[in-house]
DNA sequence: ATAATTAATATGTATAGACATAATAAGTCA
DNA sequence: TGACTTATTATGTCTATACATATTAATTAT
């Protein structure tokens, strides 16, 4: 005879998706508060309230002081997706990695970067392009800004050697970023740098980086044929 | 004067935060552990474990029993993607959606969407083919497999009236899917289609939705120009 | 030295109880 | 009726304590 022990949060945070799953409850209807959660489960309130603070996280819940815990009308489809360090997404390819520098220019911010940089007025930005490869093929081709008033060693490092990316990390602590993902016909110039034809359609991710108070980096990264692959969980 | 209360998991969380970034704790280090951390903030070990968990659960810390509590090396970007429902972002726009079936066949599922329905042999495959407008101007174009043995009711909707996404989401629940995004030059049909030019560029989303054990769906949703906006936090 | 065993340790999780807080409902007054 | 005030209620969070569990370190046996 098995004895119980003790009720998992894991536990109720699945049975109630089965119970959803199942229909046993519908969606957009409230389930029961957690004090009666806990009686049917013979555990605690705390169990119950990580259970369901879990699953209002992944988005199956919504809950609402005094309201009550419902169940969300359309799940949204929220997902998380991991954007792969190109160096690494290469070499697990079992392809070698090669970076190359394009251009380094210090300029002065015109409008456009000036407003997706948040500068109150023109200042000093490092222009970067660069190119990746694998086995020598280009894989992608990075445009990149980076305010020099967030990063200003930026200045004394030539990126010859090191990407800008990698520079980042080592040098500044980036947890903050804004991406924007979209297709887009490839120019002559992106064509001639990844060896692809004019109007091959290129996949972009923008990024721009930044800490609490300013932004640091605004990257574009133009892939050719490459696939972001995520899973999202329910 | 104040007085202190309670040290809020919150508090610990941003002040982790604040010293990673500032450097005061450096990538790859191991941080105090939480009975330290509970001193240090003088707070109960609970809201330390709660506040490290949450930083774990973003990635910018990794955890091992006995091991302890380390800085991530890289962190890895991820991001939290919320994927629009066609009609809502549509009509945030503030345009008007109108939805419109193209083609409605019950077919042999060949060898390509076997595989991608996980399906043992060849059964009955409902394969849909639909636009979505807005403000009369094509938005995005659906190609869709729907895996009759596990949605068997399917088979008694037109979808003239609704469409797949909505019916789906009133009469199963999905709530497990899998998402692929890529940039694709516009064929002759999608061309056609979306009133565009061929070889444009068009943004991808391949989406395989299922329950725990088996493929319901599969769509590819082809967007013309259509952006994806996304914020990952930190 | 090597393998197996045991101890030590940091995190993982459950609990009962307490108080905080947001949001709603009920009640009160003009 | 409408505007304000006051309960009421469900979730949000913190605490002290206890035990579970994974993993490493130390010890013992081979």
């Amino acid at each position: 005879m098995k004895v119980k022990k003790t009720t998992s949060f894991h536990y109720i945070k699945n049975d109630i998706l089965q119970r959803i799953k199942t229909r046993q409850w519908h969606a957009g209807d409230y389930i029961p508060n957690e004090a009666e959660l806990a009686k049917t489960y013979d555990c605690s309130r705390s169990t119950v309230n990580r259970a369901l603070q879990e699953l209002a996280y992944a988005g199956i819940v919504e809950r609402r002081r005094k309201a009550g815990t419902r169940i969300v009308l359309q799940p949204i489809r929220s997902a998380n997706l991991q954007i792969p360090i190109i160096r690494k997404e290469i070499e697990n390819k079992g392809a070698i990695y090669r970076y190359a520098l394009l251009e380094r220019k210090i300029i002065s911010a015109n409008e456009n970067i000036q407003i997706k940089l948040e500068l109150n007025q023109s200042s000093k930005i490092l222009h970067l392009r660069c190119l990746h490869f694998a086995d020598e093929i280009p894989y992608q081709y990075e445009d990149r800004w980076i305010n020099l008033l967030a990063a200003p060693k930026a200045k004394d490092e030539v990126f010859e050697m090191i990407s800008p990316n990698e520079w980042l990390v080592e040098n500044l602590l980036l947890l903050e970023a804004e991406h924007i993902f979209y297709a887009k016909n490839a120019m002559a110039e992106h064509a001639d740098l990844l060896d692809i034809a004019v109007d091959d359609a290129l996949f972009v991710i923008e990024r721009r980086t930044r800490s609490s108070t300013q932004v640091i980096t605004l990257v574009k990264l133009y892939h050719n044929g490459s696939t972001f692959k995520m899973i999202s969980q329910g």
